[in-house]
RNA sequence: GGCCCGGUGGUCAAGCGGUUAAGACUCCGCCCUUUCACGGCGGCAACACGGGUUCGAGUCCCGUCCGGGUCACCA
């Protein structure tokens, strides 16, 4: 037994005699058995708010980075602040995450449910131990209990901010550090409310380099502030269950906002006293967006923009591969290229890499990304556009759901137009599901809206219902348009109207046109004569009538 | 205010001392096309500013300006 030193009286004092030793959580949360260079990422969100495509573009990077190399991807919940945390906020966290699509390997899965060895993954429960090594720093000197009250803490910083001085609780304004021992006791024992500060060996005259995986090396002052270790409740500060949490869970990469990157010296000397490694970082700009009053950037919030939740984006539509495109895109730049040379290749397979990542924060730009989902529903195949499709309409437009579901191969064959085998003639009609029921409306006499505009087309409709034959392949049906232009006085060739177009009232195109009106209520469709062989005859029939009846 | 990070077309971005300064989105033309689309071709449009270093500078250095972050018992 070692003999008692005035660190360890106190740390008796402070801490109770059976916390677990640090050496038994190291045998309890060994070192993982991954490959060489499979990385250990988490998210570790706090259940304050609902999550934005901000959190998501860093969930994203971690969710990547563990796939790639074969390591694990865990949620952690950080929920230290009770005060902030909102209600069936685990609940949405964890439901948004699913709804984006990713997939967690390890941690929190559920209010009050995880999984996984390295457990608990919810930072309220893992009191002990943060106490452990919180005990730890206490014995060696490098902790002490601070009696200063939030009010205290004001003064501090109204007198520095009056001298002109670097606010915070460091050297001479550091008012507890050398507080004797007896008093520290006396006060303890008194039950005086108190934090646990880290007595910090820092200078901040001298630097240190720290190395990130996208900026690279970064000189930064050292740490000198005596940050608290220990909320009055006894809950460690993020900076603490940091250091405690992410060495025992065996996180090799930690990505995260670039607004941590001012704590960072913070975080290495705290790893370095708790003869931790170290984790990789990799720090990343925040979204951005453009502030409609005052026309400049700035950092999306969760508060102002409730638009960029996930949530509402995935209410609004866009499939999950469109958004992980789109984050890509954003991510490494290379990635737009990477998807032409490898147009149906999976998403692991891009090799990302932080290296690559931009340091400057990136605009968000739901038109940029309108075009990349426009291209990902364009690959898909007609049964895939259903099931996602039904699957949204269900959940957010359920009378959509019910004309889908009506007649699922009417559906699939309005959906498999100009899709499927269509080969170099994808169609990009969608953008995201709730465009669906707009794009396609005329498919279903529910939402089909004829144009006022047919009146004007009258005779078109006349003669064309006289050749149109449903039964006609595609090469008979362009025929029959063709064949009552003439009498009409619309010229049948595109180029010999084009050479002189004086004699026609138009082309072929007009035509056609007019047909497409009256059956679709359009002037953009797909195909024509594959529109009419899904409608069917009677439909075609009624359509054109009516859009002649329209006329008188 | 101290400290830190960033600044290439409207947007996202290549570029790493010598390039006509890529590419993508948007917008605008043209072409192709048996209709609508898809597609193809072309166009508009950028190195924040000032000093260095260098034969030569978006590219390196210094300063200025601008934007962002941080300085909590929030994360």
């Amino acid at each position: 037994m070692m003999e008692k030193t005035p660190y360890s009286v106190l740390a008796d004092e402070l801490f109770p005699a059976d916390l677990p030793a640090p050496e038994q959580l190291e045998r309890t949360y060994p070192p993982r058995a991954l490959p060489e260079g499979a990385a250990v990422t988490r998210f570790a969100p706090s259940p304050t708010g609902y999550l934005h495509i901000g959190h998501l573009l860093g969930a994203f990077v971690d969710r990547l980075l563990a796939s790639q190399s074969g390591g694990v991807f865990l949620l952690r919940m950080e929920d230290t602040d009770k005060k902030r945390e909102v209600e069936d906020g685990v609940t949405g966290l964890v439901n948004d995450m699913r709804a984006f699509g990713i997939a967690v390997d390890e941690g929190v899965t559920g209010p009050g449910e995880e999984k996984g060895e390295y457990e608990p993954y919810t930072q309220s429960q893992r009191k002990e131990i943060y106490h452990t090594y919180a005990r730890v720093m206490t014995e060696r000197g490098l902790a002490y209990p601070c009696f200063c009250s939030s009010g205290d803490l004001d003064e501090l910083r109204a007198s520095q901010e009056n001298e002109g001085v670097n606010k915070g609780y460091y050297g001479k304004w550091a008012r507890c550090r050398d507080l004797p021992l007896e008093e520290q006791i006396e006060r303890l024992r008194a039950g005086e409310p108190y934090t646990l500060r880290l007595r910090s060996p820092g200078d901040a005259s001298r630097k240190i380099v720290v190395r990130d995986l996208i900026r690279g090396k970064l000189e930064l002052p050292e740490y000198d502030m005596d940050v608290v270790l220990l909320k009055a409740s006894g809950i460690p500060t993020y900076h603490f269950a940091h250091a405690v949490d992410d060495h025992l869970m065996r996180v090799t990469h930690v990505v995260r906002s670039d607004e941590w990157l001012a704590s960072l010296p913070l975080h290495a000397q705290l790893f370095h006293l708790l003869g931790f490694q170290p984790p990789k970082y990799a720090h990343i700009a925040p979204m951005m967006k453009l502030d409609p009053e005052t026309g400049g950037k700035r950092k999306l919030s969760k508060r102002k923009d409730p638009e960029s939740a996930v949530g509402a984006l995935v209410r609004a539509g866009y499939p999950n591969a469109a958004l992980h495109e789109y984050l890509l895109t954003l991510l490494n730049s290379s990635f737009e290229d990477w998807r032409r040379a490898n147009p149906g290749a999976p998403l692991p397979e891009f090799p990302f890499s932080l290296k690559k990542m931009s340091a400057s924060g990136a605009l968000f730009d739901p038109v940029k990304l309108e075009d990349v989902s426009k291209n990902v529903i364009s690959r898909m195949r007609s049964s895939q556009v259903y099931d996602l499709a039904l699957a949204w309409a269900r959940a957010y437009d359920p009378e959509l759901a019910a004309l889908l579901t009506r007649d699922p191969d009417y559906a699939g064959a309005m959906l498999a137009i100009d899709r499927d085998g269509a080969k170099g003639k994808p169609r990009k009609d969608l953008a995201r599901w709730s465009q669906l029921r707009e794009a396609y409306a005329y498919f279903f006499d529910e939402l089909f809206e004829a144009s006022p505009k047919s009146a004007s087309n009258s005779g078109i409709l006349s003669a064309y219902i006289d050749v149109y034959r449903a039964e006609d392949d595609k090469d008979s049906w362009f025929a029959g348009i063709k064949s009552i232009c003439e009498p009409l006085g619309y010229c049948p060739e595109v180029k010999a109207y084009k050479a002189d177009p004086a004699p026609w009232k138009g082309h072929v195109g007009d035509v056609s046109g007019a047909v497409r009106l009256a059956v679709t209520g359009r002037e953009n469709t797909p195909d024509l004569w594959a529109i009419m062989r899904v409608l069917g005859e009677k439909r075609v029939l009624e359509r054109l009538k009516a859009g002649m009846e329209n006329a008188i």
